[in-house]
DNA sequence: TAGCTATGTGTACGATTGTACTTATGATCG
DNA sequence: CGATCATAAGTACAATCGTACACATAGCTA
């Protein structure tokens, strides 16, 4: 038998396995085996850390979301004024969202999972709220709810879109949003 | 050996049988034989209609498209002004969309296909282009571009969301995205 | 320190899958 | 009307998967 390592921080290594997985192959191509591989950890350890395919999806997109949401609402946060919002937006779908393709693939996925399985639908319910009242320091709930789905649409539509999208017409379209 | 049928639109009914497995099971879950057993067709006709599980998705999802699109655009096209392009973005956030829940697993699975594999971006990317340029109708390019998009971003969201959006409020978003 | 428990490791197994392949048959057209 | 070929049907097979399980060992606690 190889020799055996002390790895306490294992579990957490899983996880982060999981999502470069998914994020390469998708959820339909991620198998225990290939996030095994990827942690540098022998299969049985997936079974043991994780009673379920399902579980070990579940605790990776909960870390995503929230990886995703400090760093919206960091941008959002550090704004001071309404001039100040509308750079943060275009910060987020101009530099932030294209700079990593990663983030598209797993938001998609995530998204996915959540239209038919209601554990992930958890998530994202989360994740919106989350979104939506760091947005209503600027704004009245309604108005957070209509920025917020209008950056998701901005988001999908530059990245899948691959034309350079300039950054003043999303400044334009948010600005006229927030009128 | 069991009866054999004539059957000339067997392919067309698998495409559409496609369809409704990937609805009901996601793409993760979909397999030659739960398809199969939707059309009503035996093992062996996938094979030899489809040579490739990529190439049914492939034409399942042009399908796809080609109809999202089709309701799309004769929501919008029937519009002749301003305002009644303000209410036929409402009716397809708030009719069409949230009506068949279907279609937005749908449309979810094919835009994590898309963020992947380049051949199902070319559908995404037509469908996109086709959308804006019946948007162009009323408004300029670059504002159907963003109009597009937050009509996605509000189809997502009000769609996961699950708690009832009110129509005027989505009126008020479009509105303000035109002026 | 003794022993117990949490953690690590290797492997086996049944189920499912994509795909290929053989054979059969009916529609079509010269 | 007969031959040909596109289509239909059934089955086989290797690969891969999730998961279970038996066994080993290190760290902690009493």
């Amino acid at each position: 038998m190889a020799e055996r390592r002390h790895d306490p921080q294992r579990r957490d290594r899983i996880i982060d396995s999981a999502l470069a997985v998914i994020a390469g192959n998708g959820v339909a191509g991620t198998t225990h085996r290939k996030v095994a591989q990827h942690a540098d950890v022998p299969l049985g350890s997936m079974t043991y850390h994780f009673t379920d395919m399902d579980e070990l999806l579940l605790e990776a997109f909960t870390r995503y979301a929230d990886r995703i949401f400090q760093r919206y609402s960091e941008r959002v946060l550090a704004a001071h004024s309404i001039d100040d919002l509308i750079g943060a937006v275009a910060d987020l779908v101009h530099r932030d969202l294209v700079q990593s393709p990663e983030d598209l693939v797993l938001s998609l996925e995530l998204y996915t999972l959540a239209a038919r399985q209601p554990e992930f639908r958890r998530i994202t319910h989360r994740w919106m709220r989350n979104s939506r009242s760091a947005l209503e320091r600027f704004v009245d709930s309604e108005t957070a709810f209509d920025l917020d789905a209008l950056i998701e649409g901005l988001f999908i539509h530059t990245s899948l879109d691959q034309t350079a999208r300039p950054r003043a017409d999303t400044e334009r379209a948010v600005r006229r949003l927030l009128t």
